[in-house]
RNA sequence: GGGGUCGUAGUUAAGCUGGUUAUAACGCCGGCCUGUCACGCCGGAGGCCGCGGGUUCGAGUCCCGUCGACCCCGCCA
């Protein structure tokens, strides 16, 4: 580097440094060549300054500054000089000082890009695999600082709060219960592999019975689960836990982080404290264990009044054990029967073999299924809808899962074709109360709702564990933003005599929990405390801060939906004498 | 595993019910230009229409398969 180093950043110069001897460095972002006068934009991280190239200042350099291109990389030395009114830039910060050239550098050359700067709607296969390019790009500049702003608050509000950041470790023990593991085999060990984890969970509350009282991680953790525009094979959790806790000391040390971020970040109040709902209560207005407080459409029960009707879908759906369950839409008769149809699609995607509808128009039900419902029961209808004329109401008969999952998804999404939703509200909710068990169709036996070390309502425990285990409630929570699961977290059994009545409920048998879990037993019995925590997703919440529905994003070097990395070709193939030395033979397909 | 959207110069897109030489903008290359800032003007190059097969006198366009990116269901304790 022949003119040394660098005195200032492009976006910091203003007129206070005029007459100063800048030495500048950057990528170019534009050339404007007047033949006779020279403009270049050199950019940093920090903006862009203006740099001049004139024969009368310095003919070495107006020749050389011919040569520059889109991205090359330079150095220049010149004088800072204002700019005479009319050639100020109000749009730059740096437009009112401009760079006159002495010296240039030229530091690299630059090919022509296979894509250019800020345009947006660039393929995400370019964007990936020129990922340099991406990230240099504003949006994704603007995103990834924000994402260290906001780890920093993370550390600041926890540190202030006395947890003690501890890490913990990558290569660790496979546990089959929950997501798919990814495994790395070990050499010293040959047939035997290490599993990442999913999450520190297992650790962190070792960490409690190792005395540390409180522990937070920013940490990553690994699925290898299918992915979605919200999930990544590998994403980073900020995980914590609390010992000698109850849930109300976690709900306001978490609400008074998310309202930091968001009011240190974008400068959005959190109306605090975060509202609560059970998760009964959940299910039954909204459908989800999630729901999105942004607007009403609030499901509505009918089973009873529908039982025994005429219309035999509903009364057959009761009649099964299921429900009917109907939404409100407000003004909704003016939907079109083109936008009925797309809705029966819609909910079809979860399971619902159909969409009864029904628009109270002046003269009464304009609906398919009026015909089968008495005066008398269209009244008891409306009445528990609130049905009023230029309404429509949706319905949905079904198992109860399929119920509201259908009418979960179809709140939001009439919501969103009928704009109702406002795009800068936050709505924050905490659910509670958890089921501590579900049952697992496709293992044909009870599952963890939450993760097996979640603390039961004791009470519950001792009234339906024998007879009815799924109306267990666990002292489990999430907290949820406009319909996301951000994060979730339980207060844990610190007896080992529950613990092990828990894994005896999920049909593990004393050896098979020895075999798992041994360590954690016999750690439980040596003096642990009672404790809890949470774990948040922070990728999501970046998401909500910067405003972006991609994941992809919020990562400097994110993985398409068949989990490949673009850039470096990951996952490839190894050499044989690699799989040799871990014993590892392949089964080809 | 399943449903859907998309794939055309370097990039973003247009290309109709199949028809002669596949368009445009930006970018790139060359020339001109001393106050631009998305500089301007003139000229030019650039295409296995993702890949393979089929239908047809003829396919960017229709059909089948395949690969890839994205969205969704299942899955994600």
């Amino acid at each position: 580097m022949t003119l040394g180093l660098r005195s200032h950043h492009c976006g910091d110069l203003r007129t206070t440094h005029v007459g100063q001897t800048v030495l500048a460095m950057g990528w170019v972002d534009r050339r404007r060549d007047h033949g006779g006068v020279i403009f270049v934009d050199l950019r940093d991280h920090t903006g862009v300054l203006q740099v001049v190239f004139k024969p009368e200042v310095n003919a070495e350099a107006h020749g050389l500054g011919d040569s520059l291109r889109h991205e090359f990389v330079i150095a220049v030395q010149g004088r800072l000089a204002p700019r005479e009114e009319g050639n100020v830039n109000p749009k730059l910060a740096t437009g009112e000082v401009e760079l006159l050239a002495e010296r240039l550098e030229v530091l690299n050359t630059a090919r022509p890009l296979p894509f250019a700067g800020e345009e947006e709607g660039v393929d995400e296969r370019l964007r990936m695999k020129y990922r340099y390019l991406d990230l240099r790009r504003g949006p994704m500049q603007r995103n990834l600082r924000l994402r260290a702003h906001a780890a920093r608050i993370v550390r600041s509000h926890l540190d202030a709060a006395g947890f003690c950041e501890i890490e913990t470790p990558v290569l660790t023990r496979s546990t089959p219960e929950g997501a798919r593991d990814y495994l790395v085999p070990s050499r010293v060990n040959p047939g035997q592999f290490y599993a990442l984890p999913q999450s520190p969970q297992l650790f962190k509350q070792i960490l409690m019975i190792g005395g540390f009282d409180r522990y937070y991680q920013i940490v990553r953790c690994f699925r290898d689960e299918d992915l979605r525009g919200n999930r990544q094979p590998e994403f980073t959790q900020v995980d914590l836990e609390l010992t000698f806790v109850e849930p109300e000391e976690i709900f306001a040390l978490i609400d008074g982080l998310f309202a930091r971020l968001f009011r240190e970040t974008i400068g959005v109040e959190v109306p605090l404290p975060i509202p609560r709902m059970t998760y009964q209560e959940a299910m039954d207005r909204f459908g989800s264990d999630a729901p999105d407080m942004r607007f009403g459409l609030e499901l509505v029960q009918l089973t009873d009044l529908v039982a025994r009707s005429g219309f035999k879908v509903f009364a057959q759906a009761a009649a099964a054990g299921g429900q009917v369950r109907a939404i409100r839409v407000p003004g909704g008769a003016q939907f079109s029967r083109k936008e009925l149809d797309e809705l029966t699609e819609f909910v079809a995607i979860y399971g619902a073999k159909g969409m009864a509808w029904v628009k109270r128009l002046d003269s009464g039900w304009q609906s398919p299924i009026a015909k089968f419902f008495s005066a008398a029961e269209q009244n008891a209808i409306e009445q528990r809808l609130e049905l009023r004329e230029g309404d429509l109401a949706v319905f949905c008969a079904d198992a109860e899962k399929v119920v509201l999952d259908a009418l979960g998804n179809l709140r939001k999404e009439i919501a969103r074709r009928s704009g109702l939703i406002d795009e800068r509200a936050f709505k924050f909710v905490w659910v509670t109360d958890f089921p501590l068990l579900e049952y697992d169709e496709q293992e044909q036996r009870l599952a963890a709702k939450h993760h097996p070390f979640t603390a039961p309502v004791v009470e519950d425990l001792e009234r339906h564990g024998a007879s009815d285990p799924l109306k267990i409630r666990a002292r489990a929570y999430d907290i949820a933003l406009n319909g996301v699961e951000l994060g979730g977290g339980s207060i844990r059994m610190h007896k080992p005599e529950l613990q092990q009545r828990v894994f005896r409920l999920l049909g593990m048998s004393e050896q098979e929990a020895e075999r798992r879990f041994g360590f954690l037993l016999e750690a439980l019995g040596y003096g642990a405390p009672p404790h809890g925590g949470i774990a948040l997703g922070f990728d999501r919440i970046i998401m909500f801060l910067v405003g972006t529905a991609s994941i992809r994003d919020v990562i400097a070097f994110p993985k398409t939906q068949k989990a490949a990395d673009l850039m470096v070709q990951a996952p490839a193939d190894v050499d044989d004498r690699q799989l040799r030395e871990l014993g590892i033979r392949l089964r080809r397909p």
